[in-house]
DNA sequence: CCCTTTACTGACTCGCGGGTCATAATAGGA
DNA sequence: TCCTATTATGACCCGCGAGTCAGTAAAGGG
């Protein structure tokens, strides 16, 4: 009878492998490294993954689909938001889930920041989901009449996801976790008073008071 | 009496360099293709530049050089405006000509968006160049009451930064260029209405109606 | 023209690291 | 315990590309 296969091995790989393409990149990470910290042979390896290109893959692709899964488009999401007011605790709310599992999966993200080369499409692929992402949710606002109309979505999708991708590189390069919330509803407050109608302004300005409130801060 | 060096074959590598590292990143770039393409040896290569790498940072850091006088401080300019309307005037002004300087040079920005491991540093450098830039004249503007108080200067920094680098990602992707004037008035009006006290927001406004008046558009 | 010094050439060297493969080890069933 | 099929090992292979260097070319002066 066959012998069977370690059933952490593949695992453990995958986990050094992250760990190394993180620090080094793609390129300077040698798959001499990845086994050694995963406590397996070089030969190994070559069981479980057919390249070191393949496994590259595998890492960054997983994390993309889960990213994909947290950052919901309009038609995902059920019961949205009408009120002003509940629309702004909404995308607060939504921008915070989002930033933890960022937060969560940081070494992936350092990975994607760090694409090279034939891989820059891995990258690129991440930053236009973001970019798309937020096109979606600001043609959602401005049908409702939240968002305004003379600066054109294409732009705004720029500059939002532009902003935000920033927020998550300091975030990440933070030696620990920085107070992100507060990030998150501060810029929150600006893109909506840079980019909502007046209804929507006062909303901010109003969830803001209560957040202050309830954090106990004059 | 020895012969003397062809005076156009260090431009000639270095003008190639930069034509590869822009396609292909640092690590894909070949020696053998940058000096194909200059017309001379590999050899040859090696009496101008002491490696792959010295040429590389040439490109770059002199870049960054030119980069770092195109984008002024607040200490570095004279004359600052006061009335909100110039320094709305000011503004736009000044990102049309980072702009155009951005674009002029995007080749390198490409090579830029690309560096990888140990190279990292220089992708680096420039992206802190950009947020410090924004940081001090954020921190002028809130000094002048134009600003608002109540968003930090790092958060504002990172979000002002990382939009207009997005929208510099953007310029250089198309195929051609952009309306970039057009882009930097729209990114200029949202930031003035997140971040500007109601004076500037005001000042905005009138820019922009001035702005139409003089382009016919309705 | 010859001489000298340097630029230039391109075949070659050599180290690196992804991937291979002959051999050893081991899991599980009889 | 033995047998079998597979896992696992690590020395080795081999292609790639940065860099080298013996030989050639050429600029400029006498």
């Amino acid at each position: 009878m066959a012998r069977t296969a370690d059933p952490r091995a593949k695992i453990e790989l995958l986990r050094s492998a992250e760990a190394v393409f993180a620090q080094k990149g793609l390129t300077a990470a040698r798959i001499e490294e990845i086994t050694k910290r995963a406590g397996l042979s070089k030969g190994a390896f070559y069981l479980h993954f057919e390249s070191k290109e393949a496994i590259f893959r595998q890492v960054v692709e997983s994390f993309l689909a889960r990213c994909r899964a947290c950052m919901l488009s309009p038609d995902e999401v059920e019961n949205l938001p009408g009120d002003p007011a509940e629309v702004v605790q909404f995308c607060h709310a939504r921008d915070v889930e989002v930033y933890e599992f960022l937060w969560q999966n940081r070494a992936i993200l350092a990975i994607l920041q760090a694409c090279e080369g034939e891989h820059v499409y891995l990258m690129r692929a991440f930053r236009d989901e973001m970019t798309s992402n937020c096109r979606m949710w600001i043609e959602l606002w401005k049908k409702k009449g939240l968002f305004r109309d003379d600066v054109s979505s294409d732009v705004a999708a720029a500059l939002l996801s532009g902003a935000y991708h920033e927020l998550a590189g300091k975030m990440i390069s933070a030696p620990k976790r920085p107070p992100i919330d507060e990030w998150l509803r501060q810029a929150l407050s600006v893109f909506v008073d840079g980019l909502g109608t007046p209804t929507l302004s006062h909303a901010i300005a109003r969830f803001q008071n209560r957040l202050r409130v309830s954090k106990g801060i004059g």
